[in-house]
DNA sequence: TCGGGCTGTTACCACCATATAACCCTTCGC
DNA sequence: GCGAAGGGTTATATGGTGGTAACAGCCCGA
């Protein structure tokens, strides 16, 4: 299962900041991007189409709000999260700030950890709202358009073979007893026959056309290109 | 669709701070709650499903954290805003308070006005549903006119109906279940029988003329050309 | 080689979710 | 007050879903 790392824009024109910045979100996981302008910023926002974007609102060429301003006109940057970043403590340049659409407002001194789970937080309140996409290889599960892709073609499951896929799916190679399986597909109290999960998997064999669910003998069932 | 306005539940000891921020947030047009300690937080939270809540830390009965946890527990406040609000500016606390599932963490002293933004912010990123003209393919839905064009024809349809299909267009291909159907297009605290939905769809199957919703059973309905 | 344990495969069918139509109550314009 | 439209319920039809049974095949140990 393919999670891309969030790709992160940085702009600030203080070398330490970036530096310090850069090697906290590195180490955390995400992918990072510094630019030392504004200019640079939009730039770099541009090419990369960050997840984030972290703006010091004093920088040479152009100011933070303004990057902030310019990129939200454009339709792709709509949605993407930005963070002001700012020595300076002043009311009047936070409240237009946020109001500018920026989604949080951070002052400097900040401690790395402080800010790291602020990023987090953000991040965390913007996956919920996103699907659970799962993709391996040229298989591709999407859960809120219950849809299954195998290459271009698409494929219709029903609900429980959907479901019993995306279990199995989540973790590939991972083994599930049988009795897993009922508890999370079933749910813990429904009894039902013990062919029932073959026939399941059978039908799911059959619909995908490809081999990838693996049957381990006396065991359980796993996921596996 | 309902526009409500914004219920909000604050909980802090310091009836002063209760005061202002209760004023504060009435006057941007949202609906406040106040509570005095943690477990009467925890009991107006369950009573008045709000959809923000700001939490002081340091509170009798229950601390801010203990009850961000106990919310958290409980699937119908997965998704609400939580802040925190405290006097303690110490970084442990802050960063547990984040990685408890806060979405915002604010130091007093505060100031409204900033508060405010920081509040709008949030919102701003949570209610993407703005009113807007949606075009796919032929078929148009201008929500302010409250007209439906296919091709050139324009059709009429009732508001319910009106309001089932946008809600569908917004996210073309996304499946909504019948429940998120049921608390956007007719409130959460509305019942109706569960063939409601269904009549509607038909109505609206019907009088488009094309086949733009899919069925998906057992899960809900998803818009489609 | 035989038999038991386990899984694959097929056919069958009950039941549940949805489709559909008919009906009723309320609201609103005239 | 009346008719029409909105919006909800109920009853019945229908097809897909998903469970079961029955049997075939395979692997492995005795």
């Amino acid at each position: 299962m393919e999670t891309k790392p969030r790709k992160v824009l940085i702009a600030d024109d203080e070398p330490d900041i970036l530096e310090i910045l850069k090697y906290n979100l590195s180490n955390e996981g995400y992918e990072v991007v510094t630019a030392k302008d504004g200019d640079e910023a939009l730039e770099k926002a541009r090419r990369n189409q960050p997840d984030l974007v972290i703006l010091d609102v004093m920088m040479p060429k152009k100011t933070g709000v303004e990057v902030c301003q310019l990129l939200r006109a454009q339709p792709a940057f709509k949605e993407t999260l930005i963070i002001f970043l700012t020595a300076v403590n002043d009311e009047g340049t936070q409240i237009k700030g946020l109001e500018t659409g920026a989604d949080d407002y951070v002052s400097k001194p900040i401690s790395p950890k402080v800010f790291l789970s602020r990023v987090n937080a953000l991040f965390r309140r913007l996956n919920k709202t996103e699907a659970r996409i799962l993709t391996i290889d040229h298989l591709t599960i999407d859960p809120e358009r219950f849809i299954i892709k195998v290459g271009e073609a698409e494929i219709i499951l029903a609900k429980k073979e959907f479901e019993l896929l995306y279990l199995l799916a989540l973790k590939p190679g991972r083994v599930f007893l049988r009795n897993e399986i009922l508890n999370q597909v079933w749910g813990n109290d429904v009894i039902v026959g013990d062919r029932t999960i073959d026939v399941h998997i059978r039908k799911i064999r059959q619909k995908l056309g490809i081999d990838c669910i693996t049957t381990v003998k006396g065991v359980g069932y796993k996921f596996e290109l």
